[in-house]
DNA sequence: AATTGGTTTGCAATTGAGTTGCACTTAATG
DNA sequence: CATTAAGTGCAACTCAATTGCAAACCAATT
């Protein structure tokens, strides 16, 4: 139910995706590996050092090429905001819980649809009001 | 792959919701109806009789209020936008398929995730870049 | 019919996540 | 070091969605 990134080198992962080291992309990485969750930008900026403050828009345009690069996993939320969390070998895809009242995002283990099923119902752990399965990427028209 | 949900009434969803049958709710819900797939609040915007076009923000609050009471479903997109469809027994939950060039969702047969992968390893109908899997709720620390 | 009170709607202003343009700074390479 | 492309900070901006408030609507009484 968290994640168990404490595997992933900050550095060796930005030279893998041909990224140049920067102190703000390590700053950055280094959260978003520690964290035992998805983070949002506005819980990476809280995060930075208070003494060299990361702008906000640096953050941005960082997750923006970490997940073009696919080093994280951008999770829309129903709440207008995105979460992002490590997409490294030992964080494989699975399905997330999102609490509307206390706002924060668990992480599930890989099911399938249908296990997962199972799962919660004989499960009191959440009460689920919406479940959202999204793929994305192109559409074959607009490949050809 | 689109919707088949011409069997809905918008007059009697709105009685069986406990919602009283206000011009505005009638011309939103029968968008919704007639659609050939999810709509943006915007979408719904466009399609209302120009003359007598409703407010931006009255949309807004039908959406909210259909929402709630189950008369249908929101789906966060990647674009920072949401979009809707009818949540009726005509319509059960299925995944979606978001093109990010025509920004078109897709709605897609229900199936297990592993049934998914199968039918998408076999198709070449959309490339997928992402795929995510949300659910929503209250969780077991904020409902004691 | 007129009165009442609660619900719904419209308009204007606002919020807040995310983006853009541009000048300044920094990291990688020779 | 010196050069230069890449990265960063700041201010202004975009745009979906929300909020406050007054006017309009509607159903139920008098
Ligand atoms: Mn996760
Ligand atoms: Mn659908
Ligand atoms: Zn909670
Ligand atoms: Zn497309």
């Amino acid at each position: 139910m968290t994640q168990t990134n404490e595997h992933c080198n900050a550095a060796e992962t930005l030279q893998g995706a041909g990224l140049s080291q920067t102190t703000q992309r390590m700053a950055v990485l280094e959260i978003i590996i520690k964290a035992d969750g998805p983070l949002s930008a506005a819980d990476i900026l809280n995060r930075t050092d208070p003494k060299q403050k990361i702008n906000k828009v640096t953050i941005y345009r960082i997750l923006s090429s970490f997940k073009e690069r696919r080093i994280i996993r951008e999770l829309p939320t129903d709440q207008g905001m995105n979460l992002y969390e490590m997409a490294c070998r030992h964080n494989p895809i699975h399905p997330h819980f999102y609490c509307k009242t206390c706002r924060i995002m668990s992480c599930l283990p890989p099911l399938t649809l249908s296990q997962a099923m199972d799962w919660f119902a004989g499960s009191n752990a959440f009460r689920i009001d919406d479940v959202h399965v999204n793929l994305s990427g192109v559409c074959r028209r607009c490949r050809e």
